[in-house]
DNA sequence: ACTAATCGTA
C-alpha cells in the first residue's frame, strides 16, 4: 500500500499527523458526572445513536453537547459511538470541528482513532481543500498499521477532483485497480464528477463505459453529472441519448436530471423541447422547483425575452415559491446588459423591499451596469455602498470595475486599481490580468501592457496563452510587429500551446504590415501544427490582401480556398470587395465572391 | 460508524 504515496510522489507533512498535543482546544472536560455512569450511561448512548441514525440532530450546539456528554463518560464509548457522532458533525460541515473532536479524542480521551475515523478525517480535510494534508492522514493510517478502505481512497479521489487535479485522480484510480481495489460506484462517480467540473466531458463518458463495463450499474446520479456535462459542452443531442439510454436501463431520471436538461435546451434556445421536457417531468409527478426556475428566468432573460421571464416569475410565486436573489439577479442583470438601468435599480429596491437581500452578485451587476454606462461615480458609489453593508468586494467585483475604468476611456486608473485590490484582500486572478492587459492595449498603452506582462511572468501567475494573445494583439495594432513575431516564436518554449485566436491574430498583424507571404506561410503553417485555420482566419486573411491592389490575385486565390472549404465570407470582407468593386468596374473576377448562394445559410447552420 | 450530483456576475 505504500506504493500509493510513492506513486503519487506526495510527501507527508507531519503537521497533521497525530501528536500527543491538542490543535484546537473547543472541547474542555469536567470531571465525571454520576449520572452519566453505567445504566444511565447506556441509556443515554443509546438515545444517542437514535438521534444520529434519524437524523433529529439538526444544530450544532446540540451535537456539541453530545460529544462533551461522551467524553465525560466512564467507561468511555466505543470508537464506534464516537464516528457516529462525527458523522453527524460532518453533515452539519463542521469540518474544522470535527478533525479537532478526533484530536481531542486521542490526545486527551486516549481513544485510538480507527480506519472509519480517519476516513472522517481524510473527508473534512479535502472539503476543506486541505488535500495534501489529506494525504498526510493516509501515512498516519500507514504508520499505525492501519490498512486504507476503498471509501479512504475514494475520498482521496474526491479532494484531488475537488482541487482540480483530475489528472492525478486518474492516476491514483489506475493505480486502485492494479493495487487489486476494485473500484465501486462512488469511486466512479468522484471521478466521473470531477473530470465533467473540468470540463473533460469526453473522458467523464469513457469512464461512465468502463463502469458498464465493469457491470456497475450507474445510478442516477453518475447519469445526471455527465448528462450536466454534456449539456454544458453544448452537446445536447448526446445528452437526450444518454437520458433515453438510461431510461432503457430502468434508471428514470429524476427533478435534477431534467433540470440539466432543460438548461441545455435553454441555452440553445429551444423553447418548444424545453416545454415539452417540462410536461413529460410534471406527468412523471415532479414539480419545477425555484432552482428550475431560476433557470428558464435566467435563460428567458439572456434571449431578452424579459416578459417571459416574468411570467416564469409570476408562475413561482403561483406555486407558492418566493423569487430568490438568483431571480431577481437575471432581471437585474439583463436590464443592466440593455443598458436599462433605471429598471435594473427598480428591480434591486423591489427585492430590498420584498425581504430579500442582496448579495455580492448583485452589487457586481449592478456595478457592470454603471460601468457600461460610463457612469463611474455610481458604480464607485455602489462599491462603497456594499462595502458599508458589509460586503467584501471579491476579485470579480474588482475585475469588474477595472474593466469599468478601462471601458470609460482610463486605463490608467483601472491599473492603479489592479494594483491596489490586493490592499483589500482580493488578489488579481488571470481574468483580471486579461482585463487589465486588454484595457491598456486598447488604450493605447502597449508598452505599458508589455511591461505589467513581465512583471506577471515573475509572480506566481500561471499565464496562459489568452493573456500571450491579448499582448500579441495589442502589438500587432500598435504596428510593433517585429517584438510581436519574437514573443509569438517565444511562446512554444514557454510550454503554451499556441491556438487559432493566436495564429489568426498574427496573420492579421503580418498582413497589416504588408508582409503577405509571410502571413500565407503562418496560414499553411497553421495546417502542419494541427490547428485548422477556421471561417474568422481566412477571412481576417482575405481582408489583408483586399487592402492591397497588388494581392487581387491571391485575394482570388483564397476567397476560392474559402468556397471548396465551405467557409463564408463574412460582412467586413464583403464590404472590402465591394469597395474594390466601386473603383475597379472592370475587374469582374472577384464578383463571383459576392452574395454567394449558400453563404448566408452556412452561416446560420 | 465513513464516501459523489443540478442554478446566477468579469
Amino acid at each position: 500500500m505504500g506504493t500509493f504515496s510513492h506513486a503519487l510522489s506526495i510527501h507527508f507533512p507531519s503537521s497533521l499527523a497525530f501528536s500527543k498535543h491538542c490543535y484546537y482546544s473547543t472541547v474542555t472536560t469536567t470531571d465525571t458526572d454520576d449520572t452519566e455512569r453505567n445504566s444511565n450511561g447506556t441509556q443515554f448512548l443509546i438515545s444517542m445513536r437514535n438521534l444520529c441514525r434519524s437524523g433529529q440532530v439538526k444544530n450544532f450546539g446540540e451535537a456539541l453537547d453530545l460529544f462533551q456528554r461522551m467524553a465525560r463518560m466512564k467507561p468511555l464509548p466505543s470508537v464506534k459511538d464516537f464516528t457516529l457522532l462525527l458523522g453527524v458533525i460532518v453533515r452539519l460541515r463542521h469540518y474544522t470541528t470535527a478533525i479537532s473532536f478526533v484530536k481531542h479524542m486521542y490526545s486527551s480521551l486516549g481513544i485510538e482513532p480507527d480506519t472509519i475515523t480517519l476516513n472522517i478525517v481524510i473527508n473534512c480535510l479535502c472539503r476543506l481543500k486541505l488535500i495534501s494534508f489529506g494525504f498526510s492522514v493516509l501515512g498516519t493510517m500507514f504508520k499505525l498499521g492501519l490498512e486504507p478502505t476503498l471509501i479512504t481512497l475514494t475520498n482521496l479521489i474526491n479532494g484531488l477532483c475537488v482541487q482540480g487535479n483530475v489528472a492525478q485522480a486518474i492516476v491514483l484510480a489506475d493505480h486502485m485497480e492494479k493495487m487489486g481495489y476494485p473500484l465501486d460506484v462512488y469511486t466512479y462517480g468522484v471521478l466521473v464528477n470531477g473530470l465533467c467540473k473540468m470540463g473533460d466531458t469526453s473522458v467523464a463518458v469513457g469512464w461512465l463505459r468502463k463502469m458498464e463495463e465493469r457491470n456497475w450499474t450507474p445510478n442516477v446520479v453518475v447519469y445526471s453529472t455527465v448528462i450536466d456535462g454534456l449539456c454544458k459542452d453544448g452537446l445536447v443531442a448526446e445528452a437526450l441519448n444518454l437520458c433515453s439510454e438510461m431510461s432503457g436501463k430502468g434508471v428514470w431520471p429524476n427533478l435534477v436530471t431534467y433540470t440539466c436538461l432543460i438548461q441545455g435546451l435553454c441555452s440553445f434556445g429551444r423553447w418548444k423541447e424545453v416545454g415539452s421536457m417540462l410536461d413529460e417531468m410534471m406527468k412523471m409527478g415532479m414539480m419545477p422547483d425555484l432552482q428550475t426556475l431560476n433557470i428558464l428566468v435566467d435563460a428567458f432573460s439572456k434571449e431578452g425575452k424579459v416578459m417571459q421571464a416574468k411570467s416564469v416569475i409570476g408562475f413561482m410565486i403561483i406555486m407558492g415559491e418566493e423569487p430568490d436573489v438568483f431571480t431577481y439577479n437575471s432581471l437585474i442583470h439583463i436590464y443592466c446588459l440593455q443598458n436599462q438601468m433605471n429598471e435594473a435599480m427598480r428591480v434591486f429596491n423591489f427585492m430590498v423591499c420584498r425581504g430579500c437581500l442582496p448579495d455580492i452578485v448583485v452589487f457586481t451587476s449592478l456595478i457592470h451596469g454603471w460601468c457600461k454606462n460610463k457612469n463611474i461615480n455610481k458604480a464607485m458609489h455602489l462599491l462603497e455602498e456594499m462595502a458599508k453593508m458589509g460586503f467584501v468586494p471579491d476579485v470579480v467585483t474588482w475585475t469588474t470595475l477595472i474593466g469599468g475604468f478601462c471601458q470609460a476611456g482610463r486605463p490608467l486608473a483601472a491599473k492603479e486599481l489592479f494594483f491596489n485590490m490586493h490592499e483589500h484582500g482580493q488578489v488579481p486572478n488571470i481574468q483580471t490580468c486579461a482585463v487589465i492587459l486588454d484595457g491598456l492595449c486598447k488604450g493605447n498603452l502597449v508598452s505599458e501592457a508589455v511591461s505589467l506582462v513581465g512583471a506577471m511572468e515573475k509572480s506566481n501567475l500561471d499565464l496562459n496563452i489568452v493573456i500571450y494573445t491579448i499582448l500579441l494583439d495589442g502589438m500587432c495594432s500598435a504596428g510593433k510587429l517585429n517584438a510581436a513575431w519574437e514573443l509569438f516564436s517565444s511562446l512554444p518554449a514557454k510550454g503554451l500551446q499556441i491556438n487559432i485566436y493566436t495564429y489568426t491574430i498574427m496573420i492579421k498583424g503580418l498582413c497589416k504590415q504588408g508582409l503577405f507571404d509571410k502571413a500565407e506561410d503562418l496560414l499553411m503553417n497553421m495546417e502542419e501544427n494541427g490547428c485548422l485555420p477556421n471561417n474568422c482566419t481566412y477571412n481576417v486573411f482575405v481582408q489583408g490582401l483586399l487592402t492591397n491592389k497588388e494581392e487581387i490575385a491571391r485575394s482570388i486565390k483564397y476567397l476560392r480556398i474559402m468556397r471548396d472549404k465551405g467557409f463564408s465570407v463574412d460582412a467586413a470582407t464583403t464590404e472590402m470587395i465591394i469597395n474594390y468593386l466601386s473603383t475597379h468596374k472592370g475587374d469582374t473576377g472577384i464578383q463571383e465572391f459576392l452574395f454567394q448562394k449558400n453563404s448566408t445559410f452556412r452561416e446560420f447552420h
